[in-house]
DNA sequence: TGCGAAAATGAAAATCATTTTCATTTCTGA
DNA sequence: TCAGAAATGAAAATGATTTTCATTTTCGCA
């Protein structure tokens, strides 16, 4: 349906590698700054904060390019915002404080193996999740 | 409406009637004849079909508040826009069919487990969590 | 090197779910 | 009965995302 996922079609017949535009570029590298999730807004003012020209309206394409690509994740907030991140950075979780929304980035063995284990029982596949934790820090 | 009624005699066993007014009857009306998960668009528009005198903004609000009390689960579909069903009186988590939307419920004693040792780990009370699992179903 | 086609870009408008505003109606309890 | 509280819903506002479309850039090839 893009053009960048046509191209990207056409060129693969022979290897996995192919170039992204410009702007895919950019967004990567701002993804890769980030670190985590983002949304395309936050995306978008990133950039234009690094000086970087280009448009709210390219970030949102060069999204969903990478997305069918399947070189970023989308996610959704709870208020239904997309979120993305590049794929491979490490999967965690949060421990968010309801009173001042403090943050502590948690290891999530146990759930990964809960999310597996459900997922199989009801022969589920191509299986993400989400989980959150929220209460009130020690500060707090 | 008779499936209004049915649902009034039920819930009164419980207190939750008790802060329900007609609006909100209506909705959980329409969300038991559903029997799975709809947008507020389409509960707003299936009321209507009903011959139901009801707003849109009154659909919203009447689903935020079952939500805040617990009596109706807030799902987001993969565009982001927000789904909701009857839910049952225990906590329970979602296994969410990305394609066709079907969902099961689970039971998640370690993800409660898990949520509790790590909430302690860092110190965090008054704690609360979501999770859901996200995934393709045997039938899609 | 130059040209025409294809791809990329982004400003502005459109879309669409959801929220807010606010005037009106309905309910409640003393 | 009546004043204040709660509920209602039409219309406007909001905000993310998509679409449109005219312009610019890049690419393939002679
Ligand atoms: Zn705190
Ligand atoms: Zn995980
Ligand atoms: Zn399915
Ligand atoms: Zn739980």
């Amino acid at each position: 349906m893009s053009m960048a996922m046509s191209m990207v079609t056409r060129k693969i017949t022979t290897t996995k590698i192919d170039f992204m535009n410009k702007s895919e570029v950019k967004v990567i590298g701002i993804l890769e700054r980030v670190g985590g999730f983002a949304s395309a807004q936050e995306l978008y003012q990133l950039l234009q904060r690094n000086g970087e020209s280009i448009g709210l309206t390219t970030v949102y394409r060069s999204l969903q390019s990478l997305v069918s690509d399947k070189i970023v994740d989308q996610l959704r907030r709870e208020d239904g915002e997309a979120i993305y991140r590049l794929c491979g950075d490490s999967h965690h979780h949060h421990l968010v404080c309801k009173q001042c929304g403090s943050t502590v980035e948690i290891e999530g063995s146990a759930i990964e193996r809960w999310t597996k284990a459900m997922a199989e029982e009801h022969g589920f596949r191509e299986v993400g999740h989400t989980a959150e934790i929220f209460g009130i820090c020690p500060k707090c």
